[in-house]
RNA sequence: CGGAGUGUAGCUCAGCUUGGUAGAGCACCACGUUCGGGACGUGGGGGCCGAAGGUUCAAAUCCUUUCACUCCGACCA
């Protein structure tokens, strides 16, 4: 293909407002370019990526026994109002009204319409297991979209949903699913994590995110150097402090601690180092507000909170107001000791001694306190609500964990029976009775991909692109193409023979500077370069040059074709 | 949703404090020189200064409203 009919606009300068690497650089390289806030066209060359990424996707998923179907985009609101959750997605889905007053909302996800599928077409148990995904848009309306296509709201998703008569067939088709993401994610040559994750309010205890590993990542991942332990930070569990507490060594004493807030604050305040002190957090409860306390420098895990009992859901820190008529002063003097409503106490906090707490009054703190002597310490609500830092145990008791940031590119977990029984979805089963099916669901980030790939795979001067996904095989550079027959008919010659030999081809045979070509080349990524001049034609050589490793070299004229099929790997 | 910020040429931005005929670089078009790592010269095209109101003889600039976009936060306890 002739980089001249292709529209790939480049840009030389970064558009101000990418603040990552992948969102930069599918700009530059003209991949993407944006309509709206978290949408985006896909332009010539992002898209050629895009289809292999999805092509590499259905192949595997189809190797593994999955069916492709495709459901509407825009979806009725009668399903919706039957699953219980036309108002339970709240704002994150998109309403619209067609001519007549009827409601549809742009799909979230597809349970409703997959499930609707299944319940009139699968009767029976011989049918089972079904296991069917699509690839297809969906619109979610963000808070905050960012970070160009990896928080998009309107995104390529492939998504799965397997229905079964039992768990042991559930499990199985899981089982071969968290493997076949697995190929998927190798096929790309991605650096990747199948990691344990929240389930969320779906329930059930089998759930996986595949998490590609990139600093720019939103999620964070525990992992252990000694077992093959990885969960999200969300989810990792923080084992007790296996050293009993120590036993009182100070007296308590109220210090004014004028203006001072925060942890920091405190710890500066009083030249001591935060993990010395106590943060105590108020949520509000459905019957009051419930105390937190946790060791100052950890933070607190809201998935574990939230499975609190008679905590709000979601999450609410309780306010000003809350705060004086239950505990009588603000946040920033907040304590353990002598508090009056329910207190759940963080593993690790409750194995201090001598610590440094709110005094519950405006202004003083406490030094030298401790569990028992000065605050009620109840064994029952000695629970784990923190979340692991590195040098944490692994929670399987092997090695120690190491946080690294991760982007979430899929999840799969298990439905259970949520929808089929909320849009009875049945089938019969061997003995005629009426059995309510198990579903299985798996999701797939396809246009997140491509901005995951880009992130473990680019330098200073542009996209690496991983051989399977690359919109161009090779790129061959006719320098000043435009003005020198030689070199135009090397290069024609060239990019003709290598696309009779199957490989994709971009020929640039644009009317730049060589420069401009170079530099364009190192931005586009295409795996292997082939340039074509004058200097090197004298002696009937081009040069081959590697994307990935810059190694170069000189190739006779028609020994090319032969070369690249040798490097291509 | 809370906070901060930005909207001026396709892109990156200046001009705004102190109102007086709309600018630069890159990109684009033409011509010439140049031609293996983002060239140079000359000439040229391109802007309802996000939108709407207001103040003023006069508004990109001051005021009000509104829209869009970006970033940070959503853990002061």
């Amino acid at each position: 293909m002739r980089a001249s009919a292709l529209l790939i606009p480049t840009l030389k300068e970064t558009p101000a407002d990418a603040e990552i690497a992948s969102h930069r650089l599918m700009l530059r390289a003209g991949l993407i370019r944006r309509l709206a806030a978290g949408m985006y066209t896909w332009l010539p060359l992002g898209l050629r990526v895009l289809r292999k990424v999805e092509a590499i996707i259905r192949d595997e998923l189809n190797r593994s026994g999955a069916q492709e179907v495709l459901m509407p985009f825009v979806q009725p609101a009668e399903l919706w109002l039957e699953s219980g959750r036309w108002e339970a997605m709240g704002p994150d889905m998109l309403r619209l009204k067609d001519r007549h007053e009827r409601d549809f909302c742009l799909g979230p996800t597809h349970e409703e319409v997959i499930t609707d599928i299944v319940r009139k077409e699968v009767r029976s148990y011989k049918q089972l297991p079904c296991n069917l995904y699509q690839i297809n848009f969906k619109f979610r309306d963000e808070i905050r979209p960012r970070f160009g296509v990896m928080r998009a709201r309107e995104f390529l998703m492939k998504d799965g949903y397997s229905f079964h008569l039992d768990e042991e067939c559930f499990a199985a088709t899981y089982r071969e699913m968290h493997a076949c993401y697995g190929r998927i994610l190798n096929r790309m040559q991605l650096d990747f994590r199948a990691v344990l994750a929240d389930t969320g309010n779906i329930g059930g205890s089998t759930s996986h995110e595949f998490q590609v590993l990139a600093n720019s990542g939103e999620d964070r991942i525990a992992f252990s150097n000694g077992s093959d332990y990885a969960a999200n930070v969300e989810e990792a569990e923080a084992l007790a402090p296996k050293e009993p507490r120590a036993t009182p060594s100070a007296a308590l004493t109220k210090v004014a601690t004028p203006n001072v807030h925060s942890i920091g604050d405190v710890a500066a305040f009083l030249g001591i180092e935060p993990s010395r002190t106590l943060k105590t957090l108020v949520l509000a409860g459905i019957e009051g507000p419930v105390a937190l306390v946790l060791r100052g420098d950890h933070e607190l895990n809201e998935v574990k909170a939230r499975k609190l009992p008679g905590v709000l859901q979601p999450v609410t820190f309780a306010n000003e107001t809350m705060l004086r008529a239950s505990v009588g002063c603000g946040a920033g003097s907040l304590g353990p000791v002598g508090l009056e409503i329910p207190v759940y106490v963080d593993r690790t906090a409750a194995a201090m001694a001598d610590f440094v707490c709110g005094a519950n009054a405006d202004g003083y703190h406490y030094t030298g306190a401790n569990w028992g002597r000065d605050a009620a310490l109840d064994a029952t609500r000695i629970v784990d609500l923190r979340n692991v830092v590195d040098g944490d145990p692994s929670p399987d008791g092997r090695g120690t964990l190491s946080i690294t940031r991760g982007i979430e590119v899929g999840h799969i977990f298990q439905l259970g029976r949520k929808y089929s029984e909320a849009l009875n979805a049945t089938v019969l089963d061997r003995d005629g009775a009426t059995q309510t099916l198990i579903m299985g669901c798996y999701g797939m980030g396809v246009t997140r991909l491509v901005g995951a790939i880009i992130e473990q795979c680019h330098d200073d001067d542009g996209i690496v692109w991983p051989t399977p996904v690359a919109p161009f095989l090779v790129h061959v550079l006719g320098l000043n193409y435009t003005k020198s027959d030689e070199v135009r008919r090397a290069a024609d010659r060239i990019a003709a023979e290598l696309e009779a030999a199957g490989h994709e081809v971009l020929l640039d045979d644009r009317d730049e500077r060589p420069g401009v070509k170079f530099a364009d080349a190192d931005l586009l990524g295409i795996p292997h370069r082939v340039v074509v001049g004058d200097r090197n034609l004298k002696t009937g050589q081009v040069e081959y040059r590697s994307r990935a490793d810059a190694a170069s070299l000189l190739v006779q004229v028609d020994r090319i074709a032969e070369h690249i099929a040798a490097v291509k790997g």
